[in-house]
DNA sequence: GTGTCAGCCGCAACTCGTTGCAATAGCAAA
DNA sequence: TTTGCTATTGCAACGAGTTGCGGCTGACAC
């Protein structure tokens, strides 16, 4: 007897919100598509950040006849389930957090290149600073400081 | 007589940085062509921000010609030349600040759909939390941070 | 004024993303 | 299982930006 692959609570260890995903879409009145699928089984086997662009790869590795603009619909959807959340890298160009339960900012160096995640300190002062200063309320995964790291000024 | 075209100091009053911008330019090796003088001629018309593709389009009001590389490498040459600065809007695209003397930040509301400008009392929060916990100096100006304002959180 | 030559221009092609539209296909109800 | 409604797909076209390349032209030397 097949388990019903939508659903995670069969047994006893339901742990990743991707399991949700289909239910969750599906009572929304919206469907559970082949392309969809794809493009979830791609992102439960990554963490952290990935381009757009890569995701489109890897589903077209699973299926070649993956479409961009499907991926970035289905990209829209997943974020406005909380699945996923997108942020600008240095250039403009997306970039993908996955499971974005630790949300944080990037730091990049005009430098050497390099990139770093704005640790939950620095965050909290930035954060504080506009909010106290200005009633702002600051979402930082979406973007990304750009300077010179201490390797690279002097 | 005519006054050569590219010197400012004929008189007294030698105002704009963008009187020594031919000059600047050939004193590189590099040519003061038309395609330049017009950029530069729409961009002294203006002050604060603009987006490349509304200079483009002015561009295209003095010459039908205009062509959009062209455009793009002069601003990366007038970049180069600390008369134009370029950041990215929240959604990523390219705004220039137009003789970037008090460089800054901007503010974006998601709610609904204002930028500001970060005040300087602000930035420098900002800017030192970054220098004194990670060494990393920080460049405002290429961003832009999204969040919600006073008026449209709660 | 003429010649030289490196810098620049315009073009075409490409990347990343978005959008309108007609055809397809989930999914739920019968 | 079949029907029917509508969400979704793939396509094609578009907007913003970048890049390689052959031909043009500024700037300067004579
Ligand atoms: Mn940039
Ligand atoms: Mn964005
Ligand atoms: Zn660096
Ligand atoms: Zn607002």
């Amino acid at each position: 007897m097949p388990q019903p692959e939508t659903n995670a609570s069969a047994g006893e260890a339901a742990v990743s919100p991707w399991d949700g995903a289909a239910d969750r879409i599906r009572a929304g009145g919206l469907r559970w598509t082949p392309q969809r699928r794809t493009l979830v089984e791609v992102l439960r086997e990554r963490e952290g950040h990935v381009t757009a662009t890569e995701l489109i790869a890897r589903c077209r590795e699973r299926d070649q006849t993956t479409t961009p603009s499907t991926v970035y619909r289905t990209l829209d959807l997943l974020e406005d389930l909380g699945l996923v959340k997108h942020g600008h890298g240095h250039d403009g160009r997306e970039e993908y957090h996955i499971l974005p339960q630790q949300v944080h900012g990037h730091l990049y160096c005009v430098g050497c290149g390099m990139t770093w995640e704005i640790r939950p300190e620095t965050a909290a002062v930035i954060v504080d600073a506009l909010a106290s200063q200005l009633g702002f309320d600051v979402d930082l995964s979406h973007v990304t400081i750009s300077g010179r790291c201490a390797g690279c000024h002097g």
